[in-house]
DNA sequence: TTGTAGGCGTTATCAG
DNA sequence: CTGATAACGCCTACAA
């Protein structure tokens, strides 16, 4: 009945298509893909004939329908637009393809719901595994993912309070350092410009470890002034640029990431301002553009690269049934370059 | 039978495990979550509760299996490392986002044969559409998209010679345009640094689009020194060095990309060399960096952003059949700023 | 408004 | 080595 010489140009190509077209059963032509040794050398030439001039390609739905794992990955980051998410995820997927699985991204938007749907969405279309970026997700999410028992890993962030499997690193830790090295330069009156620290605990964390450091040396966190902003170039020049009209003026700002501060630096340049001779200016994350900025950037190294390589791996061990997977601190380090200097003497 | 009180906690809820816990039929359920309204308000809360309750998600694959438009779109970029992809990407994102369609990324690392591997996986995975760079890929490729009649755009590239559905912009036109002005300047002895050409007719366009303009000027086109290296700032930079070995002297370096110029301007004042007073050099693309970079770019504007947005309203049409997509050329303007000047008196 | 039943494309189990 | 055939989870007529 279903003997037709080709498939209507309207609809693909099956199993069943091959099988006929190749005169042996639908199992068959699934050994063939499948486990090619369990078949005949010459019935394999037929039928892979068949599925090359059908142009035939296994439906996946049909195929983790029918139980079987799908080697598909998938990891929700904010946004494509931030190089930090670009580097890692690259490194991500490159180890990822080298085992034979394929990745899946999508973004949220920094939306903690749009995340959800996103978890869901990835876990629907049969991802094997997942990877996440920071702590603050909604419950829903963390309910789904343990009930689903989806392996699962968390980059970009790491919290030693938190008992959950990640591979990150100390965002206040690090923050607390380099702050601490700003104060240490006698800077007493401090802007600080962030994104968003709400669903963010990246940006919290930082925000915290800059806390961390002024109580340390006796300052009140109190008088930090602080811009909270979006993230782009631009908006870190407006930021910096209302700092700059307070009084006290801050004689250094520090940026929550390496973008708010190359906008910073930019728009303190406009504005006739040497930096650092007239004021200090830091970022964090050591993308590309800190070190081509003039003056180059003092910031914070994170390894971009090697997390998402380790994540990678991780993650396939955690699908292999390593048991629960690892909580990683990487290190990220200070990086002394010239936008940061001693406080001006009056 | 499988009466159980709840699901082993190993086994994933199916609609029947929902429709069971709430007592109706595995159809009610299904239409409490495709068509709410078909069924009453009080049975759709019971099933509803049920749903979280259990942790319940619909299964993708037997969902597709059965028929259904995935409202999924797949993208397959070269690499998420490049910005330029980043950027136009988001937009494409929240743009399909808006209209209820998830977007699933893949990238190919520059490579036709896993970007066909990436094709068959989107599309097996129930993708909708396809967004993909540039016009070079495999014949397998572009047989297997016409074949199960995908919709698909290509981005990124516009050439007129070709009729192909896609959103982009002329790269041989626009970098003519920039190397006229070059020559225009005086220039004689030029130095071209571009990524590899082969498989990438982006690449190849605007080296195309050069030696036009060299030709137009009576400019034979072999004179021109070419170095072709992989992506990266470095990588500019060593590819600058090298060209500034050589006797002549270019007096202009041309770059296929923002990221190369931007390692070539830097390496340049590593070696003391002044720009544009004594070396003049250009970028392509036009993103952050170019304006960071002291001196900044001269460069060609590329508007990545509505190429997404607009990429995005055209699939969405194509896959509601609005039959055969559009071939859009968007303009690519010429930026003029510091690092090109007149040739050097000698 | 709700239930029943058939089928979507693949894999896996069992016989031949 | 190969062929039937029963799942897999969901959707959608069709019936009630």
């Amino acid at each position: 009945m279903t003997e037709g010489q080709s498939p209507p140009d309207t609809a693909l190509p099956t199993l069943e298509d091959v099988a006929s077209r190749s005169g042996v059963s639908t199992a068959t032509v699934s050994r063939c893909l499948n486990s090619p040794d369990r078949v005949s050398e010459e019935t394999r030439k037929r039928v892979m004939a068949a599925v090359r001039d059908l142009g035939y390609a296994p439906n996946f739905g049909a195929r983790t329908l029918a139980g079987k794992r799908t080697n598909t990955f998938g990891a929700i980051i904010p946004t494509m637009e931030n190089a930090i998410f670009a580097r890692g995820l690259q490194a991500f997927q490159e180890e990822l393809h080298a085992h034979g699985v394929t990745l899946l991204v999508a973004s949220s938007s920094y939306k903690p719901s749009v995340e959800e749907e996103q978890i869901r969405a990835l876990v629907a279309r049969g991802a094997d595994a997942l990877l996440l970026i920071g702590h603050d997700r909604t419950p829903e999410s963390y309910a789904f993912l343990a009930k689903r028992q989806i392996p699962h890993l968390i980059a970009w962030a790491y919290d030693p309070a938190l008992d959950r499997m990640s591979i990150g690193f100390d965002n206040r830790q690090a923050m607390k350092a380099l702050a601490l090295e700003v104060i240490d330069l006698g800077h007493r009156t401090i802007g600080f410009i962030t994104a968003a620290r709400d669903g963010n605990d990246r940006a919290r964390g930082r925000y915290e470890g800059l806390c961390d450091a002024m109580r340390s040396r006796g300052l009140d966190p109190e008088s930090l002034a602080i811009r909270e902003t979006t993230y782009g170039i631009a908006r870190g020049g407006e930021a910096f640029a209302e700092l700059m009209a307070l009084t006290p003026r801050p004689t250094a700002v520090v940026c929550g990431n390496d973008v708010l501060a190359v906008g910073a630096v930019k728009r303190a340049q406009q504005m006739g301002l040497r930096v650092p001779q007239d004021v200090s200016i830091t970022g964090f994350d050591d993308i590309d553009i800190a070190e081509i900025v003039s003056p180059a950037l003092t910031t914070v190294h994170v390894p971009h690269r090697e997390m998402g390589r380790r994540a990678a791996r991780a993650l396939l061990d955690m699908r292999n049934g390593a048991g629960r997977g690892p909580n990683i601190c990487l290190d990220a380090t200070l990086k002394r370059r010239e936008s940061l200097g001693p406080v001006p003497v009056a």
